[in-house]
DNA sequence: TCTATATTTCTAGTAATATAGAAACATGGA
DNA sequence: TCCATGTTTCTATATTACTAGAAATATAGA
């Protein structure tokens, strides 16, 4: 649901984070890696990273000891499209593209 | 800021008004169209409408007894455009094309 | 000026969310 | 098997947000 993944972005722990992984890609980052940039308690972060995968905004996989999270583009430009669809009646506005493996 | 906007959109009423906002355009629409469309009071309704109105999102204008809200598309454009920014570190991205006037 | 209409502000009760300490769990390596 | 590392879950407290009734404000028209 729209409302789930907005309310999942509107904090600011969950988007500095989410903004982290955006700008990490295919790559992901392992939830360590963000605490040492946010300078939050793991536990904190563990909390909004769940959250966020809640939402259905960032996945996770196990890797060894480590867990990686990753956006879900899918879902990202899901959210995105929806805020503008429809925009203006459909008059004098160009159809925004559909991108499927990357928002940008 | 970003978390206050994103904020603003997480609630079920605010994001159906603010999406009936985008849908009508330039022309805008007053709280009682809303609130008609809606079915919800007038006055949570005109909660909401402050909320997304401190947040930035829409603009206010009195027209005799009425209000107009109109979306202010730059700042849904900025809110957007903040999302995807440095996206996958802009390695093999497209850059998100700048609009002034709507989101389409 | 009086009344009707449109919208907002005040208020209080209820519910949801953020935070972080402590403990638990999962994995890899000695 | 035992320990270190990485991450999550449990728990309690504090803060913030949603809702809607009632009252107040602003404008237009008779």
């Amino acid at each position: 649901m729209v409302v789930n993944a907005l309310s999942a972005l509107a904090q600011s722990v969950r988007l500095q984070a989410f903004r982290a992984l955006v700008v990490a890609g295919a790559a992901g980052l392992t939830p360590g890696a963000i605490v040492e940039s946010l300078g939050v308690p793991a536990n904190t972060l563990s909390f909004h990273l769940k959250e966020l995968n809640f939402a259905g905004l960032v996945t996770q996989q196990r890797i060894g000891r480590n867990i990686v999270y990753r956006v879900d583009f899918n879902q990202m430009n899901a959210l995105l499209s929806y805020l503008t669809e429809n925009c203006c009646a459909g008059a004098a506005c160009v159809v925004v593209s559909q991108r499927t493996d990357c928002v940008c």
